[in-house]
DNA sequence: TTGTATGCGTTATCAA
DNA sequence: TTGATAACGCATACAA
């Protein structure tokens, strides 16, 4: 697959690879005519420069690497979406890495992409992520990073997260207004930001009605399978009147358990999930769900990655950016009795 | 953020760079004392060889370039997560580019794939792409593409295709099989060879089970906003008693229409998609689907592509990989009557 | 206004 | 067994 360099060029017209590059740089101190020539010429020849050769001179590679957990997960291949158009539109190119909730391919994942020489580092933490070392330092040695979604308490950076407590503070609320009074949560790992943050949510609207707060309704469930529909029937065995699901999986997993035991929602138990479900306004019942800023967040922490890139605002303040959810009510999902 | 070269190596140790590069690659010349003390040092830097000087080098990457629709759609997320699979085991790393359905946009990420030097192609056809020119010729300048899912007829290249003509006939023969009689189809744009396909499959089993072919009975789709239930819309004033849908998107637009409608499915109409909805049998009734092998089609397309990478296979003849489909049928999603 | 030389990190060729 | 040098494609400091 040869392509044209400056080389061919300039051996083409008789000149040197300088005048070539200044040419086609458009630098001032070139004869117009010259510059006409190598224009025209380069045209014609369809030149394209070599990205890999600028990288090597430049050190850098106009690309941002992303981790995410999963990419088949709606609500991450939404905020790739988002932060490739953003890419796209600045010039850039993304280059895409899955933890599959595993830390130590986490961990090689960041080895491939500082060898890379990403120009600068999206992350949202893998689900066995506890440890936080890997990521620490990387700002210091000149990598910009943003995190998103799945977040960090111990590293001091660029972050941007939905506003997950007080997603969880209206769903829950929305469920006590709608007459429940032991609303059970089956939530992901206990050390996701994004779960201590639900939860909080959780206790918050618990509080607020004077509900008292019952560990037995809480579940944490990893990503194995099965364990979803074990910690759900757990849950069942506490008699609760709601079910409010910190995540597309959970929910999925806790209707399917409900559908089984032939249980009644919403009459019987109410669910509620954190999720972006396409469907879920086709499920029957329809599910209420609060719904993440997917998009939005892969498109903010892009366009801030982006801007600490180019702009080298790296020594400013560190900022966290938290965008809103949304609750959505479906019709006849939370209503206790028809 | 500098990293440690070969060159800080050979400084350190008082030994010259190609020293320190052929003790790196473990060559049969060098002194075993040397080589020791080169691995012990560069163990000790965390020595990383930089991939873009290698690429430079050897005018590749390791890294292919993938070309999809849409990276938020179920079907090409599952693919991704396939081709990346079997890219992180092979070593190499996945630069990723959405078309957006857009022909215009299409072209552009094949020109950024060229320019990147990726060492092989990966590509499922944009919605609006009818002339392929724009990859014509590219495995004859030596790189090395493997079309997936939406395929041409034009370019005579590697394919990795769903049986999609096998998996439209068995969702229409199962309609028939169980009493339907006017089947109406829901199809993406024409011109896309999972829908002549699809189509194919449709009249095959009408044809087989001695229904007549209508004509009005069959609408294409494109993918804006609303025409999915416009066309939908236009099928149900021609009374069907099933709707054969031919993807995600169609199966939940038509869904939304037969509810908004209050049609009783599957009583009054019977609903059949060729999708991977992962909720679709939690919906009500629960929705019987042709589900397409994604994660396969994405894992054999990389194989196959990394093949032709690295053995230089491409010479071989050009071969189309057919995948199957799987029919599910879910309970009371098809009986016409109870 | 243009050309020459150098370097980015690595490997290969040739010489020692 | 090791070292010096050139090359990959490009940009730039310096020389002319």
């Amino acid at each position: 697959l040869h392509t044209v360099t400056i080389k061919d060029i300039a051996k083409a017209l008789n000149i040197s690879t300088s005048t070539v590059s200044r040419a086609l740089r458009d630098s001032y101190e070139i004869n117009p005519e010259t510059k006409r020539l190598v224009l025209e010429y380069a045209e014609k020849l369809n030149y394209r420069p070599n990205p890999i050769a600028l990288s090597l001179k430049e050190n850098r590679s106009r690309a941002i690497g992303v981790v995410v957990p999963e990419i088949d997960n709606y609500f991450f291949s939404q905020a790739i979406n988002g932060i490739e158009a953003i890419a796209y539109n600045r010039g850039y190119h993304v280059v895409i890495f899955q933890s599959h909730e595993s830390y130590e391919r986490e961990v090689v994942n960041i080895e491939h992409i500082i060898a890379r020489k990403v120009d600068g580092l999206l992350i949202s933490l893998s689900g066995h992520t506890t440890d936080v070392s890997h990521l620490k330092n990387l700002e210091e040695k000149g990598l910009p990073v943003v995190f998103f979604d799945r977040v960090t308490d111990d590293i001091d950076t660029h972050k941007v997260v939905a506003d997950n407590e007080e997603g969880a503070f209206k769903a829950v609320e929305h469920l006590i207004q709608t007459g429940r009074k032991r609303i059970a949560l089956a939530a992901s790992l206990p050390w996701l930001s994004i779960t201590q943050e639900r939860v909080a949510g959780y206790k918050a609207a618990l509080e607020k009605y004077g509900l008292t707060y019952d560990e037995n309704l809480i579940r944490y469930c990893d990503f194995t399978v099965g364990e979803a529909d074990k910690k759900v029937a757990e849950l069942l065995d506490q008699k609760p009147d709601a079910l409010f699901t910190a995540s597309d999986r959970l929910a999925l997993a806790c209707l399917a358990a409900l559908k089984i035991r032939k249980i009644d929602i919403p009459k019987e138990v109410a669910v509620l999930g954190f999720t972006n479900i396409k469907a879920a306004s086709l499920l029957s019942p329809p599910l209420s769900v609060v719904s993440q800023p997917a998009f939005e967040m892969g498109h903010t922490a892009a366009d801030l990655l982006l801007d600490l890139i180019e702009k080298k605002q790296r020594a400013l303040p560190f900022q966290t950016i938290k965008l809103s959810t949304e609750l959505i009510v479906r019709e006849s999902s939370q209503n206790k009795e028809p």
